[in-house]
RNA sequence: GGCGCGUUAGUCUAGUGGUUAGGACGCCGGCCUCUCACGUCGGCAACACGGGUUCAACUCCCGUACGUGCUACCA
């Protein structure tokens, strides 16, 4: 069998990292087994739709680096991939199913079942539409439906069970009368997503439907649909959730869930890509850093687990900065500059800077405040400890040795630094924080920051002399 | 309320009847001729509860609790 999944995203905003998650899992099924992964536009409600939604969600999923095979900008036979643009295929299914006894027009107004439901919550009753219109004949139901609002409704059985296998939890079953006669056709005659679904899957050839837990329990509608249009169903497998750290479904109220909000605080896609995957999937041993090339050799359905996982910030934060220094220094340098601001210094001293931060960087955005220590000009020394050491004796002595010795080089590198450093100790014999902070806070006026090596040579002879000679 | 689904450390997870319950993040500590970070080494920390089944249950069955999803003319 051919495999095709899809990732079928409404347009109705960004795209959140639970919709990543889920279109990266089809994604890597589909490479995996060298079939094909379709994006499709479920944009059926139109009270949700919104303005540059779907430009929105291309790009994010091209920043990402997952390519679909068939969908917007890449239509097909099997197109179009909007389902508004497909509503003459479901009205088409629809009749079918009117014909056969399989659904049925509901006049029912807005109102009426409104109060139906009111009275089902105040005597504790399964909220279900009551069949009121379940048993108009054809005939009387084409003659109203010339003059009467209606919607149609699927024909649910209404005793029995069914029973499935999902992918992923394995035999399920639900009895029919806790299923409601959904609506499949609203009264604008727009699909809903249950009927729409099912025959996009079917009519794009979907080989596997992955897709988000929330859709379980309306799995019944959707195998009685395939059974009553005599279609052969697709495998299904349901995903487990995101959630807050509080537990509950993951939502913007406790934090980012917007793609594009991850992307610009710094976090390298590779990296969210690597995290999310983990989120509800593991390869079975305890490797975890994968690139999107290796997830698609050891990606299985198999291996996703069944219960929600928290989205843990600080992992994140951990697997970003291995990303960051896992890139090799050209990469780095190029990735860095887009979230630098400097003017005026040349490129090879600040790739010495840069290098300097590449491992203290948890998000690409941390780099413009920790570039500070090199770029001031002037700084005063706060710190209590600093303005100690600064005014110590040996201090004094280290310094002005360090200033002797740096004007009888021609080039200040790191190694030379090293050297002289060396050598101060053994003529001096201070050594250790004395000998070592005294240089870094004349330089910096800071106790902390990176190695010394990197900002002397970035300095370079003269600043060093500049800086070093105010403290003597 | 009904129904579905789930439950190994704070978090992500490995585990399929007999294990000192493994790894990762985080946290704590040691080391890396200055600091912080990186790296590295080590440490703390878990089978929701109650019944069964069995010589033996984290593992199988039932129940309870808790969590979560659905119960829309939203997806």
């Amino acid at each position: 069998m051919d495999i095709v999944t899809r990732f079928a995203p409404s347009p109705t905003g960004y795209l959140h990292v639970g919709g990543l998650r889920t279109a990266l899992y089809n994604y890597l099924y589909a490479r995996k087994n060298k079939g094909k992964f379709i994006l499709r536009i479920e944009d059926t409600d139109r009270t949700r739709y919104q303005e540059g939604a779907v430009e929105n969600l291309l790009n994010s999923l091209k920043l990402m680096g997952i390519e679909y095979d068939s969908g917007p900008e890449k239509e097909d036979e099997n197109g179009p991939y909007f389902q508004s643009k497909r509503t003459d295929l479901y009205n088409k299914e629809v009749d079918k199913l009117l014909k056969d006894g399989k659904a049925y027009r509901c006049f029912c107004t807005s109102e009426r079942l409104g109060k139906l439901h009111e009275e089902q919550i105040k005597n504790g009753k399964d909220f279900k539409y009551d069949g009121k219109c379940r048993n108009i004949s054809l005939e009387k139901s084409e003659e109203r439906a010339k003059t009467e609002p209606f919607t149609i409704r699927l024909k649910v059985p209404e005793s029995g069970q069914i029973k499935f296998k999902d992918k992923v939890r394995g035999k399920v079953k639900i009895d029919y009368s806790q299923v409601n006669d959904q609506i499949l056709i609203k009264s604008d005659g727009f699909p809903t997503y249950h009927l729409a679904n099912v025959v996009d899957d079917h009519y794009m050839k979907i080989s596997h439907v992955i897709r988000g837990e929330e859709w379980l329990s309306s799995l019944p509608k959707h195998l009685l649909l395939y059974h009553y249009l005599d279609w052969k169903p697709p495998k299904f497998a349901h995903l487990p959730l995101l959630l807050n750290e509080d537990r509950s479904k993951l939502s913007k109220r406790q934090g980012d869930v917007a793609v594009k909000d991850y992307l610009n605080k710094g976090y390298l896609p590779a990296a969210l890509l690597n995290f999310l995957v983990l989120l509800g999937w593991n390869p079975g041993d305890n490797r975890e850093i994968f690139s999107l090339k290796q997830l698609i050799n050891e990606f299985t359905l198999e291996r996703i687990n069944k219960s929600g996982s928290v989205f843990d910030i600080k992992k994140l934060d951990w697997m970003n900065g291995q990303y960051i220094r896992k890139l090799d220094d050209d990469s780095y340098f190029e990735e860095a500059r887009k979230w630098i601001d400097v003017k005026n210094i040349k490129e090879d001293k600040l790739n010495i800077a840069l290098k300097s931060l590449k491992p203290r960087l948890i998000k690409m955005t941390d780099i413009q405040e920790k570039l500070k220590l090199f770029t001031q000009k002037k700084f005063k020394i706060v710190n209590e400890d600093a303005k100690k050491i600064i005014s110590m004796n040996s201090t004094k002595v280290v310094l002005k040795s360090y200033i002797q010795k740096i004007n009888s080089t021609d080039r200040l590198t790191g190694k030379v630094f090293q050297k002289i450093m060396n050598e101060i100790q053994k003529e001096t014999g201070v050594k250790g924080k004395n000998l070592w902070m005294p240089i870094r806070i004349a330089l910096t006026g800071e106790m902390h920051g990176p190695e010394l090596d990197y900002i002397v040579e970035y300095f370079g002879k003269e600043e060093n002399i500049k800086r070093v000679r105010k403290h003597i």
